[in-house]
DNA sequence: AACATAGCCAACCGCCTATTC
DNA sequence: AGAATAGGCGGTTGGCTATGT
C-alpha cells in the first residue's frame, strides 16, 4: 500500500512545525482527544497530514512526556532492553515511562551504539567486539536479527535471545505457543529448562555484562533473585543490576501480555527441538528498591561462581540462598525490604529443608543446551 | 571570519498489520 | 472476500547547531 492516500493531497504542510500550529493542535486534542487522526487537521485548522499530527502530538506535545536529557538509570536500561529486544524502540519505549520510541531511536544512534563500541562491546549482539571478530570469520548467510522482522511476541522471545546466532545456527525463528508442552514430570517428548527451576525455590547470581566504567551499571557486578512462587507474594530481591534484569523481565513480561508485570521466565524444549519461552506473571508481586538496598552501603559479594562451573553443577546444589547477603546486607535499623520479603526469606529457607528432605532429583545445567544458556546470557546479562 | 565536519534530532518515508467498508 | 483506509513502527533524511580547522 505504501503511501497514505492524505499525503497526496496538494497544500499540505511539511518540515518542522510552527509555534502556531503546536497550539492549534494542541488545543483541538486537549479539547475533543485526537479521535481519528485523518481527521484532525481539518478539524484543529491545520494544513497538515494525519499521520503528521500524530506524530506530532506523541513525540512533542504529548503532556505526560519527560524533557530533558537521559539519566543514566534510563540510559543503562536501554542498553539493557536493546540487548533482549533489540531494535524494537516502541517496546522500549515502553519500559521508559516519559519517553518516545524516536528519542530513543536517537539517543541510540548517536550515544549509545558508539559508546558500547568504545567500550569494547558490539552494539547489535552486546558480545564484546572481540567475540564477533571471531564469528566474522564463519561464513554468515544472513543476519537479520536487529532489521525489522515481522514476527509475533512469541517469536521475539527466540530471535531477540541470541541475536547473532539464531541464522547461524539454523536456530528456529519461529515458535508458537500451540507448541508448547508443558513438563508434567513424566513426558519423554519435552522437558522444561533451566529458567523453570524459579517454579521451586531458587536462587540464582547473575553477573551483568561490563558495558565499560564510563556506563557504570554499578559497584556490585553481582545480582541475585530470589523466586517464591508458592507464596502468595513473590518477592523479588535485587540490587540494581537485578532491578535492570526485572525490568527486562517486565519488559518480556510487555511482549507476551501486553502489561508490564513481574514475570516467571520459564524455557522448554519439545522433541522436535522447538524452544518454547514463556513468561508467567504473578498475581501480586513487588521489586525492592535498589536505592534502599544500596543505601545501606557496600554489600559484600558473592562468591563468584564461573559459569562452567554452572553448567556441571546440578542446580539444587547452588539452591543455598548466598545467605551473607541477607544476613549482612540488611541493616540493623530500617527497612530495606519489607517485612513481606522477610517472610520470603523464611519461606526461602522452609522450601529449601523440604527439598532436602525430599532429595529431589538435581537438575543438571548440561542438559540445558547451550543456546538457551547464550539466549539466557544475553537476555540476562549473564556473561558465560 | 569563513568554511568544513560531526552530532543531534524532528520529521518524513515506506512498509506492515488491523480494521472498516 | 477483497479493496481501501488508518494506525503504528522502524529506517532514513535533512536541517540546525556546535566544534574544529
Amino acid at each position: 500500500m505504501g503511501r497514505h492516500s492524505c499525503c497526496y493531497k496538494q497544500k499540505l504542510r511539511k518540515g518542522l512545525w510552527s509555534p502556531e500550529e503546536d497550539e492549534k493542535l494542541l488545543n483541538y486534542i486537549t479539547k475533543h482527544g485526537h479521535g481519528c487522526w485523518s481527521s484532525v487537521p481539518k478539524l484543529a485548522g491545520l494544513q497538515r497530514c494525519g499521520k503528521s499530527c500524530r506524530l506530532r502530538w506523541i513525540n512533542y506535545l504529548r503532556p505526560d512526556l519527560k524533557r530533558g536529557a537521559f539519566s543514566q538509570q534510563e540510559e543503562n536500561l536501554i542498553i539493557e532492553l536493546h540487548a533482549v529486544l533489540g531494535n524494537r524502540w516502541s517496546q522500549i519505549a515502553a519500559q521508559l515511562p516519559g519517553r518516545t520510541d524516536n528519542e530513543i531511536k536517537n539517543l541510540w544512534n548517536s550515544c549509545l551504539k558508539k559508546r558500547l563500541r568504545q567500550s569494547g562491546i558490539d552494539p547489535n549482539t552486546h558480545k564484546p567486539l572481540s567475540e564477533i571478530e571471531n564469528d566474522n570469520e564463519k561464513p554468515l548467510t544472513a543476519n537479520k536479527s536487529n532489521q525489522k522482522a515481522s514476527v509475533s511476541s512469541n517469536e521475539v522471545m527466540s530471535l531477540v535471545m541470541e541475536p547473532t546466532k539464531a541464522s547461524i545456527d539454523g536456530y528456529p525463528l519461529e515458535v508458537s505457543t500451540s507448541s508448547k508442552i508443558n513438563n508434567n514430570g513424566s513426558s519423554s517428548s519435552s522437558h522444561e529448562l533451566f529458567l523453570d527451576r524459579f517454579n521451586t525455590t531458587g536462587y540464582f547470581s547473575f553477573q551483568n555484562i561490563n558495558y565499560g566504567s564510563n556506563i557504570g551499571i554499578s559497584e556490585n557486578p553481582n545480582a541475585s533473585i530470589c523466586f517464591t512462587p508458592t507464596s502468595s507474594s513473590s518477592q523479588m530481591m535485587s540490587d540494581t543490576n537485578s532491578v535492570i534484569n526485572s525490568n527486562m523481565l517486565h519488559s518480556i513480561s510487555t511482549s507476551i501480555f501486553q502489561t508490564p508485570t513481574q514475570v516467571k521466565p520459564t524455557v522448554s524444549v519439545s522433541s522436535d527441538g522447538v524452544h518454547n519461552w514463556e513468561a508467567s506473571n504473578y498475581n501480586t508481586s513487588k521489586t525492592v528498591s535498589s536505592a534502599n538496598f544500596l543505601d545501606t552501603g557496600t554489600l559484600p559479594l558473592q562468591e563468584e561462581m564461573k559459569w562452567s562451573e554452572y553448567i556441571n553443577t546440578p542446580f539444587l546444589m547452588h539452591n543455598q540462598p548466598p545467605q551473607s547477603i541477607y544476613t549482612e546486607a540488611k541493616p540493623e535499623t530500617g527497612n530495606y525490604i519489607t517485612d513481606e520479603s522477610c517472610t520470603t526469606w523464611n519461606q526461602c529457607q522452609q522450601q529449601q529443608q523440604q527439598q532436602q528432605q525430599q532429595q529431589q532429583p538435581g537438575f543438571q545445567l548440561s542438559d540445558i543446551y547451550s543456546k538457551d544458556l547464550q539466549r539466557f546470557s544475553v537476555a540476562f546479562g549473564q556473561t558465560m
